[in-house]
RNA sequence: GCCGGGGUGGGGUAGUGGAUAUCCUUGGGGACUGUGGAUCCCCGGACCCGGGUUCAAUUCCCGGACCCGGCCCCA
């Protein structure tokens, strides 16, 4: 016979038990951090009409996104992003006191060609902070995303890369540029792009050499965010005229405050999409050849345009995949398990019946019991305990049902303990905290 | 959508224009009816798919899907 197995479609991933063990850490980690900061959580469909998406994004949008006619003849698109739907659940509910703080963890989908850090199918977790225009709530966010990253275990080794729109819009402005926004995407390519050609964009741009060079000074390098105004001036730009450098100043004071060190500017960080006005970030693995873990910024209009409301907005969205390529590389990314398990090893399935009440107690105590589907012989019970990373064997058999007493064996140590029947769930529980197991 | 690279059991590998495709590991069973992942024995499991060249293709050629990486795009 021959059989050919049909394979899981290009950028898709399966999770074994391994693989979604390290993954729930990085949910409960978001919710945690999120809750914490009184963020809330919403869920919306997986499919939305194809139109949703259109408004913000043309129709560059059918080449990025599954999109597909359905039986109804609906044009409809698995959702590639968070913020359209989230905006539209503000809008549907004016009665939502603000500022609303709302936070997602959900699989997105983009037709794209899977390379490292990116494929088809992902989870993003996303959180954005409505109905304030606010250097605070700037911080927030920030700090909200520094925070989860912290609590995955990756304090000092990110960075966050902090610029602010509207201020390079008015310092390329100052340097020549007669139309800044054009001249942003050439600058989010920045590291990227062939030296020759970014300067030949830059002067078609307007800005001549002497200033083409100052630019290049001030994308070339991350500086503490707290001194910004010191390096931007040295690099010849006209600081006092420009509101937004405060405003950076002061993102830059309370994140410190917040106790947020990993936060430094960076010029060349506008982010792609041009409805970004205010703050743009992005975090990094400090060692720096992934690609982005998070990224986000502050979007006074886009609620508007696919609401019909103006709401001031920031947020962010951070993937698991390149979190996940950055948390291997930190080595803190496991796959053993340390659920507390133990085995039940009977020598005669006649007792079985007996001790599985004690066993149920034990398991609502929230120890993991596994029962022998087989009663075959001890040794190979015990051979399976040891297989299926027990921590602890129970042994039950005439001597124990006689006695009122468990053996229970240590599989690590080897060491062995009579423990009465009745403080059996006990004896388990403090097992537990006595130690990390 | 475009470009480069890749492929032999679940994982890691050897090898080949022709014969029963190598070894390790993993998995299953047994030796072993009250004590372990050991040991010994047995068993299962692979040349990505399709087409072409050839007497003969896992091997050479072409195409496709998939994997890795890059471009476009980046929400």
């Amino acid at each position: 016979m021959t059989f050919t197995m049909i394979e899981k479609l290009k950028g898709f991933r399966e999770f074994y038990p391994e693989d979604i063990r390290e993954r729930n850490k990085i949910f409960r980690s978001a919710e945690r951090i999120s809750r914490v900061f009184g963020y809330e959580e919403i869920s919306f469909p997986s499919l939305e009409p194809l139109d949703l998406f259109r408004i913000k994004s043309g129709e560059e949008i059918m080449r990025q996104t599954y999109s597909f006619t359905d039986k109804g003849g609906r044009e409809v698109t698995l959702i590639p992003e968070a913020t359209p739907s989230v905006s539209r659940m503000l809008a549907e509910r004016k009665d939502i006191p603000r500022p609303v703080r709302w936070y997602s963890f959900q699989k997105f989908w983009r037709y794209e060609e899977p390379q490292s850090g990116r494929l088809r199918e992902f989870y993003q977790y996303n959180a954005d902070l409505f109905g304030s225009y606010s250097t605070v709530s700037d911080a927030e966010i920030i700090a909200l995303a520094g925070s989860i990253l912290n609590d995955l275990g990756l304090k000092g080794l990110y960075s966050i890369r902090v610029n602010h729109r509207g201020m390079m819009e008015k310092l390329l402005r100052q340097f020549g540029a007669e139309h800044p926004e054009k001249l942003l995407p050439v600058i989010d390519r920045y590291h990227k792009m062939e030296r020759d050609d970014i300067e030949m964009e830059m002067e078609k741009a307007g800005l001549d050499s002497s200033r083409v060079r100052a630019l290049e000074g001030i994308l070339e390098k991350q500086v503490p965010l707290n001194g910004i105004r010191q390096f931007l001036s040295e690099n010849g730009v006209e600081f006092t005229s420009i509101d937004e450098i405060s405003w950076l100043e002061h993102v830059a004071e309370l994140l410190s405050s917040y106790g947020i060190n990993e936060a430094v500017f960076d010029a060349s960080v506008v982010r792609g999409f041009n409805y970004y006005t205010g703050i743009v970030f992005e975090a990094f693995d400090i060692k720096g050849d992934n690609r982005a873990i998070l990224g986000g910024g502050r979007y006074d209009n886009l609620t508007s345009v696919i609401s019909g409301t103006e709401i001031p907005a920031v947020g962010f969205g951070m993937g698991d995949v390149v979190l996940e390529l950055v948390m291997r590389s930190a080595g803190i990314w496991r796959e053993e398990n340390n659920d507390l398990r133990v085995s039940l090893c009977l020598t005669s399935v006649e007792f079985l019946k007996e001790v599985l009440p004690l066993m149920t107690e034990i398991r609502n105590s929230g120890i993991s019991v596994l029962i022998p589907p087989e009663i075959k012989n001890l040794s190979s019970q015990m051979a399976d305990a040891a297989k299926n990373r027990s921590r602890f064997a129970i042994i039950i058999g005439k001597k124990e049902i006689d006695g009122g007493e468990a053996t229970v064996r240590d599989m690590i140590s080897g060491e062995q303990y009579h423990v009465p029947f009745s403080t059996l769930k006990g004896w388990f529980l403090k097992k537990r905290s006595e130690s990390d197991i």
